[in-house]
DNA sequence: TGAATATATGAACATATATTCATATGTTCA
DNA sequence: TGAACATATGAATATATGTTCATATATTCA
């Protein structure tokens, strides 16, 4: 399919598809969804929370237990717990001096299984 | 389902809940793997990227068209295309002057519908 | 070939962020 | 209550990164 000039003008000035743009300007979400959507994809792009995420995907895991898996400081650790916390990603529960983390949304493994297709199909081609 | 006491040697020295830590590391995909997928979702973690990759998903676009679309630099927009390039996230055919991009995996919008539906379960909670 | 135009890119700057270190908070148990 | 321990957190530092600016590259057309 060719794509036929709906307008002569330069880019400089207007727009050189004026009419592709402004059809794809009304299929956009809102600039806040998508800005929610960046921010979401942002706490995911850290090795260390993708670890831990992935980790408390098996099982409910306390701080020190993440910590010793991850060769980790338990204060990094717990730093990024909190990020994972804020974006309703995990929860927890205090057991005594322990506090247990665990997955708080059915979404992020799959989330997480659609991207690893994507990076698989890259490896082997 | 109650905890049980794997071991009792402090956190500060081994490791609380040993057995579990055992069973997860060994569940736990490669380093690089997991690396591979932060790597990923750092690249979707920039509203400036999702916006465009929503917007290929809508439409081949010129990288011109979408920097009126987004009220952007033209340079702005090239280097972020070129992430996105560098992540096989799009592919680009040139005519003459103009450079088309678009979607060059199927597997985009399915990891951003799943994403959407975390925020949009937060939001209306 | 040279002017005009669309895109790409290197350097610089400002900002964001992950980890460390020190310390605070909260809990148990003697 | 006080000691021991698990976790949380503020400040500081080092690093990563998005945008801008200037400029290079690539293509068309007179």
């Amino acid at each position: 399919m060719q794509i036929k000039p709906e307008a002569v003008e330069r880019c400089g000035d207007t727009v050189i598809h004026e009419e592709t743009v402004n059809r794809v300007r009304e299929l956009m979400p809102p600039d806040e969804t998508l800005y929610d959507l960046a921010e979401l994809f942002k706490v995911f792009g850290d090795s260390t929370r993708v670890r831990i995420l992935w980790a408390l995907d098996e099982s409910e895991m306390c701080v020190c237990d993440i910590a010793a898996l991850l060769g980790m400081t338990q204060s990094a650790v717990s730093h990024q717990l909190r990020h994972l916390k804020q974006a309703k990603l995990v929860t927890n529960r205090r057991e005594g001096k322990t506090v247990f983390y665990s997955l708080a949304d059915e979404h992020v493994r799959q989330v997480f299984d659609q991207a690893l297709e994507h990076i698989l199909e890259d490896r082997y081609e």
